[in-house]
DNA sequence: CATTTAAATCATTATATTCTAATAAATATA
DNA sequence: TATATTTATTAGAATATAATGATTTAAATG
């Protein structure tokens, strides 16, 4: 199906970006809140926010509040094994 | 490393169209020339010659010459299983 | 050699993505 | 309740991507 298709290429766009493959890394090791990642990834928090939420619309990322925190974690790992892939 | 992460976005932003997707698995099937690929796919001769130098630009097909077409085949099968990840 | 065929390249237009700065919303704390 | 903190959202500008049509290049064939 094509729309199958589609699906996948929005997949991949979502991965598809060098700070969204590190902020990846980063949930890899423990769940974080925006701030966190950002100051590990030093970007704006406005970037990060809407690097995230990209993420977490495709269903990569999930989130939960903790306190006054967004805490994010990884939801569907396929993103960890593509980005696997891609190193060995 | 950074740069790392900068090739690994392109390398999935070359797989992240629903064309590009469909040709990969046109050729996973056997290699085939632009024209062959145009018939299957309808569309334009500049858009699939397009579509299939990014992916060549990025390692991920390999081209030859037979008789008066150029031949695409897959090159680097990392992108079939990325697509088999997707699709699993 | 002229013509046809296959493919690549180029220019243009339309759309999408990305980043920044500003603002809004939501929660915590004094 | 007022204020501070954290995050999300919005608007705008810059850049990138994609599709089309026209042109160019290269090879094959008459």
């Amino acid at each position: 199906m094509d729309q199958d298709r589609t699906v996948q290429a929005e997949y991949l766009k979502a991965l598809a970006h060098p700070t969204r493959i590190q902020i990846l890394e980063l949930l890899n090791e423990e769940g974080r809140c925006v701030s966190n990642i950002g100051e590990k990834l030093n970007l704006k928090q406005s970037n990060i926010s809407q690097h995230l939420g990209i993420l977490r619309s495709r269903g990569i990322l999930s989130l939960r509040r903790e306190g006054g925190h967004s805490i994010y974690c990884i939801r569907d790992t396929r993103a960890l094994e593509i980005l696997g892939l891609l190193r060995g």
